[in-house]
DNA sequence: TATTGGTGTGCAATCGTTTGTACAGGTTAT
DNA sequence: ATAACCTGTACAAACGATTGCACACCAATA
């Protein structure tokens, strides 16, 4: 005995049967007589088998394992889209390989080769704000271990992908602060590295011109997320000669920096200047200033469609080829737009 | 060609060479001449062979995959932990199987299952709050698979375990609200089915009798957690002839919803209540009125110390048995008492 | 010349399970 | 009576890699 818990080898021979018998016995074959199936299932429940499955998943070649990147699982949003994730993961019977990247280029390789080693059976990945080659991620292509991206998303690329529509979402928000009767919104955009921000602020100057308003860039200012850098950009916007009457911050992490700095200069919050902000975290609700208009982009939804069609892939990628190349798909999760409670 | 990846097969038989000498060649057995060596390297690099792990890991059968199983991964403390076992686990070459009970026992059975049937080579978790039997956990000595237990640990087993002592942190805390002056001290308390409950309360009531004052249980309320519940716990606290001078709650999410309950009524919060917790939840910084004392219990640390352990064991395990039954570890990591700056 | 020893390689077993095929014994149909 | 067909079981290959052992070859030593 191995580890303590019998071989299927060694139900054979207490039975005085062939593996093979015991092996169709356990998975109920009809080939098999019901008086053996019954003795072989004693036996087995008696001796606690349980079957090793590492020995099936190298035979089967799947090991209902798929591996899930994010840049860090401390932000609300990630760890939501996990519970999604998880969620529909579990209802499929797959268990989860988890890493983070910590944005960090080279952490996204190494847990991405790591999950390559123990060969994943699909990947679902948000990718670092450092990504720019893909050359790690396509190499999963060889070993036909499908990939699916979620919520930062490669920009422009053919892939099977589920993210929210940040310029669509953007360009509402603008329209909103102007609706409240705003006349200078601000914008602190992300790092430029994250194609996160080139949507935020395509839709900030969409939401601008509509008003037929000429984007003044002293109104869009710059953050690398840091607390010190956020600072910086409110200390920019705040000694302009024509203060801004409303600020859109990049996320909510970035709002609560921006609100911090705001009420420690003195500034009269929501009522001198308006705050909206993305993602709406959950903190916000104990937060002395939440923004007064948030977008949500659902990430436990975004987590639950993206396992959703990772499995879907799977499922095809099981049955035999049907020739014709696997289509790309894509999903846009719409976004709501929150209005916090005066 | 299985999956469009090469087997040391098909190497062998393009050099016409055998599997073994190819497996050795790869391996750089010293038997093996040179010259093989070399072809064998190149036309493996040529075809873009990469072993098969699945096939090495059960034949070996080692997976260099761990379980971890938390109760919430949105909880910050957890985020935290998990970064720790994460750091610790790549270092030393292992990759994490996630899950979450979700502080649902059947749930977490259900991980637990799952981790099981996969054979991860080791469990790091901490209880959810339902867990009040232990036969799931046990069921894994069978399948000689270690466990340590983290910050939520059974209590009064002989297990692995990484864990702070709340008794002692409790006792402090209360100390130090002392030291402030204040003469009321109240607590509202976790749920009963938490030994943590009953540490930080045996915590209460040492530190109270110490100043040679009686436990007035009209000052010790309980929360389930939820916002609702906590309220009611303040409720009671506020609407006592005698209102507590400081209030003690038993983790910062509590204490969020507890000073907001308090601003809400008009309370003068850190004046004439001052609110004290533990975790030292990141958001703090952002929270209108963070608590001015607060035990940092090291989630990071904890984490990678837990860790650390399990693979210790994982390793001595390796090892040919060494005879007697292996020693049980215990760590209690040091806390931190943290006051915020006024 | 025969023995010893090192060097380079192949054979075959092994890990635990699944599964295609063969085969034995019994029953039914022609 | 003989072919055809079930039913229940066993044999052996296969998944991809590792590894103990045997063997062949050549050189050096006795």
């Amino acid at each position: 005995m191995n580890d303590g818990i019998p071989t299927i080898k060694e139900i054979a021979k207490t039975l005085n049967v062939s593996v093979s018998t015991v092996s169709r016995a356990l998975s109920d074959h009809p080939r098999i007589g019901i008086k053996t199936k019954e003795a072989v299932k004693k036996i087995a429940a008696e001796m606690g088998y349980e079957p090793n499955t590492k020995a099936i998943f190298f035979k089967q070649q799947k090991s209902f394992v798929v591996g899930v990147i994010v840049p860090h699982i401390s932000e609300d949003f990630f760890s939501r889209s996990i519970n999604g994730i998880e969620d529909m993961a579990m209802q499929h019977g797959y268990t989860i390989l988890f890493g983070q990247s910590h944005d960090s280029f080279e952490k996204e390789k190494q847990v991405l080769n790591a999950m390559k080693r123990q060969r994943v059976d699909g990947l679902l990945i948000s990718l670092s704000k450092e990504t720019d080659s893909y050359d790690h991620i396509n190499a999963l292509d060889k070993l036909n271990i499908p990939v699916v991206y979620f919520d930062r998303v490669p920009s422009g690329k053919k892939v099977n992908k589920v993210y929210c529509n940040l310029y669509n979402s953007m360009v509402q928000m603008v329209d909103i602060l102007f609706k409240k009767g705003r006349k200078r919104v601000a914008f602190i955009n992300g790092p430029s590295e994250l194609s996160a921000s080139k949507e935020r602020f395509d839709g900030y100057v969409k939401g601008v011109s509509r008003r037929k308003l000429k984007v003044d860039m002293q109104m869009v200012e710059q953050t690398d997320l840091s607390d010190k850098s956020t600072c910086d950009a409110m200390e920019s916007l705040l000694s302009l000669k024509k203060r801004p009457d409303a600020i859109i911050s990049f996320n909510d992490y970035v709002h609560l920096d921006a609100v911090k700095y705001a009420t420690h200069k003195g500034v009269k919050v929501n009522d001198e200047i308006i705050f909206a902000s993305f993602a709406n975290i959950s903190i916000n609700k104990h937060a002395a200033f939440p923004p007064v208009v948030s977008i949500d982009q659902f990430p436990y939804k975004q987590g639950k469609l993206a396992m959703e069609m990772l499995i879907s892939l799977l499922d095809s990628n099981a049955e035999p080829d049907t020739g014709n190349k696997t289509p790309v798909n894509s999903i846009e999760v719409p976004f709501a737009i929150v209005s916090q409670p005066k």
